[in-house]
DNA sequence: ATATTTTGTAAAGAATACTTTACATTAAGT
DNA sequence: ACTTAATGTAAAGTATTCTTTACAAAATAT
């Protein structure tokens, strides 16, 4: 799975401690992320959709395949 | 976390093992998503997402406190 | 150039998603 | 009524998310 978190959070002008803070996550949670390090729960997909005032899919993508 | 799945495979006249198949997991895993037992991961709630052809945010959405 | 902020990364632990097996209950079909 | 399909639930185990602490590297600012 892709996500464009890097680019939404750049548009944003926030660090990965202000994102971490507004969605109640570590600021570690969000670098893996945007690394694609891991899978993040739907709570924070939808979190970070209000955040980034995107829907869910424009965020994060599935690849072929899965 | 609410969420509309049990409904939306309603309408597509869909069992819980039939679903399981389709996005691949157990049956368990919809049972207990559907019983709101857990919050699923973001690859889950995309897979879902195109099953019933609806955004995740109208299969998915925050309560309030979270 | 130096100081400060931001990001990358790692490792150990806690919490939770998901599986498998198994059985009981409910609904649907004949 | 009886059989079969569908759902509810539970418990043990595995995998993964997410936290905390900590430090190194890179970028930005002064």
């Amino acid at each position: 799975m892709k996500n464009s978190l890097r680019v939404e959070r750049a548009v944003l002008r926030l660090t990965q401690e202000e994102l971490a803070q507004r969605i109640g996550v570590s600021r570690q949670t969000i670098n893996a992320m945007e690394a694609g390090k891991y899978v993040p729960s739907t709570v924070l997909a939808l979190k970070l959709s209000q955040v980034f005032g995107k829907p869910v899919e424009q965020l994060f993508t599935l690849e072929a395949g899965d």
